[in-house]
RNA sequence: GGGUCGAUAGCUCAAUGGUAGAGCAGCGUCCUUUUAAGUCGUUGGUUCUGGGUUCGAAUCCCAGUCGACCCA
């Protein structure tokens, strides 16, 4: 290979493609196709029978991690989807030529091996290794060994090193595997049936939020990426598909922070015959059964307060108006004028904008004061009718609606209504609601409730978040595997 | 969109405006039960990019790129 230079010591990618240069000029294949494993490493090291040595065979495979060379003897450390595991390679047992070509696997380098199972000095159950390939070269080098990978932008551009190097980076994204394998479950032993509703849509609704806007070449027209699912499993309930939901994910135009990702996914359930308090116990049961199944521990520290938050106890559950009058300490606030609301909330110390209605006013001592405080499990519920287009209304207090959000270490993790039904008064909501812009009402789903939609209780529960939660994340971006950044 | 902070070797990090360094990794040596293995030696830099100030800039100034945090 007469591009690469004569001193490339100092390169380890010139280094490697020199050494794989002259694998393929001694006739070996450094991209193998077919080695068999029997364990995983985790597998492996449970298959080991206490007191008998070199008595259980295994194939693993994996990134070689950690190489300890002793000269004709090394220990090494493979990585596989289970974690790691110690191989014990020695000269005499695997003969005098491929310990040659052993030595010259690198770091990064991804390989299968056959041996038995024994147990070293310290205690460690290794493979002892009798026949092992390369499988694929590495023609980079890994992160450094002890700090790992810290760089953020690194981080998240190259996910693939992060999970390799940061053992907590892996484990809280398998967490998040775990915490939606957990749901599907818990949801179809419900007889709750999954399905998959469009991404690209005519008209985005379901929530008050920005769509992003793509074009369809064949049809020549504009389409948006779904805000939300919810006006089409309530189609689904109109089709007599009675407890439906999807995990989807929902895109909005909006920031990117902490909190939000530009894509993220929601759990979307709607159960007929059920109504809001029915998605109370459902949510309730699912949290803890995930706690107790998923994580085995029903108290969960609150990163941002040091708190324990305890998913075990009685959940408190408490209305909208009455967390707001306390907050504000007053009992009149909802019979105060706009300009009363607005001094009072300035007074807090929140900036008010100048266009907004009474009740986002109020809702903006919600979001700001009240919300990021209730870091148990609370239930607020009996928002003001303005905040939910798609709920019913109160029987008894036509100023509220049906709903919860249910909010845990200060945020936002579910929205539930008792959803609206009645056709009419879900047009007279939409036009309310859509003001001057008649044509983003979706037509096609109040012609659905027309036809006759079952009540139904219906909630949202945003994963991203719950997994935050879970798993006792800083940052969204921390849960996502590849989080949304600006191209390099 | 605004403010603050950051970007130096493959990685993690140092470096009063005065010769850019360390650890790990790499390369070469010793070592057949190691655990961040040890040992001896050693290579490696467009200091994010582009301007400016200065005898002299990783360092100061301006603009830009990307990122983090806070705010909107």
């Amino acid at each position: 290979m007469s591009d690469i230079p004569r001193d490339i010591s100092h390169d380890q990618h010139a280094v490697r493609r020199q050494k794989l240069a002259d694998l393929r000029a001694a006739g070996t294949d450094p991209f193998r196709a077919n080695f068999r494993t029997t364990h995983f490493s985790g597998e492996a090291l449970k298959a080991h029978v206490e007191g008998q040595e070199n008595a259980v065979t295994v194939a693993v495979a994996g990134r070689l991690v950690v190489i300890r060379d002793m000269g004709k003897s090394q220990f090494v450390k493979i990585l596989d989807q289970q974690g790691q595991i110690q191989l014990y390679v020695k000269k005499d047992v695997i003969g005098d030529d491929a310990y040659v070509a052993f030595k010259k696997f690198d770091l990064g380098d991804i390989i299968g091996v056959k041996g038995t199972l024994f147990k070293t000095k310290t205690g460690e159950v290794t493979v002892r290794v009798e026949q092992l390939l390369l499988l694929a070269k590495a023609l980079r080098p890994l992160p450094e060994k002890w700090h790992g990978l810290s760089d953020p932008e690194q981080v998240y551009r190259q996910r693939y090193l992060d999970v390799i190097v940061n053992p907590e980076s892996r484990a809280r994204l398998m967490l998040r595997s775990r915490i939606v394998s957990h749901m599907r479950r818990f949801l179809e032993t419900r007889q709750f049936i999954e399905v998959e509703t469009p991404i690209l849509e005519a008209t985005a609704g379901g929530a008050a939020a920005r769509p992003f806007v793509t074009h369809h070449n064949a049809l020549g027209v504009d389409f948006f990426l779904r805000i939300a699912t919810e006006l089409r499993l309530k189609r689904m309930l109109v089709g007599g598909f009675d407890r439906v939901f999807e995990i989807g994910r929902i895109f909005r135009n909006e920031g990117v922070s902490r909190r939000h990702n530009p894509e993220f996914t929601m759990l979307e359930v709607y159960e007929a015959y059920s109504d809001y308090r029915g998605m109370m116990a459902l949510i309730r049961d699912l949290l803890t059964t995930l706690c107790r199944d998923v994580l085995g521990t029903d108290e969960i520290k609150h990163a941002a307060s040091g708190q324990m938050i305890n998913f075990g106890g009685e959940w408190r559950e408490a209305k909208y108006k009455d967390l707001v009058r306390a907050e504000t300490g007053d009992p009149q606030w909802f019979e105060r004028s706009k300009a009363g609301k607005v001094a009072a909330a300035e007074k807090l110390g929140l900036q008010v904008h100048p266009g907004w209605e009474d009740f986002e006013v109020t809702n903006e001592i919600f979001s700001k004061r009240i919300e990021p405080n209730l870091v148990q499990p609370t239930f607020v519920t009996h928002l003001p009718r303005e905040l939910c287009p798609l709920a019913k209304l109160t029987p008894d207090d036509p100023t509220t609606l049906d709903v919860f959000e249910l909010c845990i270490g200060g945020m936002e993790i579910a929205p539930a209504y008792s959803e609206q039904n009645d056709p009419d008064a879900q047009r007279a909501m939409f036009e309310r609601q859509a003001g001057e812009e008649k044509q983003n009402i979706d037509e096609d789903f109040l012609l659905a409730l027309e036809h006759g939609m079952p009540p139904a209780g219906g909630m949202g529960v945003g994963i991203d978040r719950l997994c935050i939660l879970l798993t006792g994340a800083e940052s969204i971006r921390d849960v996502i595997l590849f989080p949304q950044l600006r191209p390099s």
